[in-house]
DNA sequence: AAGTTTGTTCAGTTAAAACTGTACGTAATA
DNA sequence: TATTACGTACAGTTTTAACTGAACAAACTT
């Protein structure tokens, strides 16, 4: 008959499991611009039943409070964990955001959007000062030069709209319709 | 009448101008999995007009030859530099990689699907450890905990695939027929 | 074969990021 | 108002990543 000692043992197991998906999410996470401990952190309330504290997470994990604190904002940030209410808890509580495209989605939106914005800003300075530079030069090699870069920049310029237009895809959501959700399972 | 000072003066502006967009690169190339020195390496490629030796890029960065050689090999890794050979020349040559989509592309690919298939080969093994541990435990408890475990993998399994599916959407080359190059440049 | 030139490996150093414990501010409870 | 519970700022420490110079190996030159 089962004994107390074999639900230790079961327990152990179940945890190894989750384990083993855990780290590799924690090897992989830095896609996310998020370090592997908050990728751990993630991974445990993951396969939390209930939303977590951060007292729960700091002893699940064995590191300090002050780590749960950062580590639970940067996910908070990556809308890959929300906070939940639940009436009569003081302390706040998180759960993973279970859309995973969701997630994937504001993250790549955010992370290019953001990049490309101010590379594309970059690239309108740098414009403007060559051009000041063609207008007022005596020198053909300075011309070229000038002319050249504003060539290279150009192209620049066209692949960073184009890059606009594929995060425009994910942002309105359209990439569903071109690639579908999966949503049964799939034969092994 | 113009003198061997403004001349100077005017490469100095022109150094300017293009310093101010490898200065924007290298903040927001840590998005390929590049260090922000390496990203100053590629700005300074990108606006060579030849390309360059190593022995040139230690001159014009101020740095190690050691550390132009591991810069420019991740530059190299994440198909954004490429080696070119001009004859009589014994030193390695190297210049960007002009078709920015390409690298875009590169770097997409090689990266989320590698991290795609290690979770998944992750999410098979501790499906495959939880099957075991659902099949022998005689615990109400446990088995509640493993099912709902395989629940969220088989989840986060249709999730991998659709990104799989993304993937190849950019591998295949057909992103460019639902989002097409720009060629033209557009209006101001 | 001896001597150069060139890129890379490796050990040591410097710079940056992650982590911790204490202390603090705010809000709930008494 | 005093007390407790909670999350976060901050300063200091530890860990990790970036960078350098010296030594090495391979390939070219003489």
């Amino acid at each position: 008959m089962p004994s107390n000692k074999d639900y230790e043992i079961e327990l152990e197991k179940l945890d190894g499991a989750r384990n083993r998906f855990i780290t590799e999410i924690a090897k992989n996470i830095h896609l996310y611009n998020i370090t592997p401990s908050a990728g751990r952190l993630y991974g445990t309330v993951f396969f939390s039943e209930e939303p977590m504290t951060l007292d729960e997470m700091s002893r699940a994990l064995g590191m300090s409070k002050t780590s749960m604190s950062t580590g639970i904002r940067s996910l908070l940030e990556a809308n890959m964990v929300e906070r939940v209410w639940e009436r009569g808890i003081r302390k706040d509580l998180y759960k993973v955001e279970d859309d995973w495209y969701k997630s994937f989605s504001n993250v790549f939106i955010n992370r290019w959007r953001n990049a490309t914005e101010l590379n594309m800003g970059a690239i309108q300075e740098t414009k403007e000062m060559l051009l000041h530079l063609k207008e007022e030069t005596g020198f053909d090699d300075v011309l070229e030069k000038v002319e050249t870069d504003l060539e290279k920049l150009e192209e620049a310029e066209n692949y960073y709209i184009w890059l606009t237009d594929v995060i425009s895809l994910f942002e309105s959501g359209k990439i569903f319709e071109l690639v579908p959700k999966r949503t049964k399972k799939t034969l092994k």
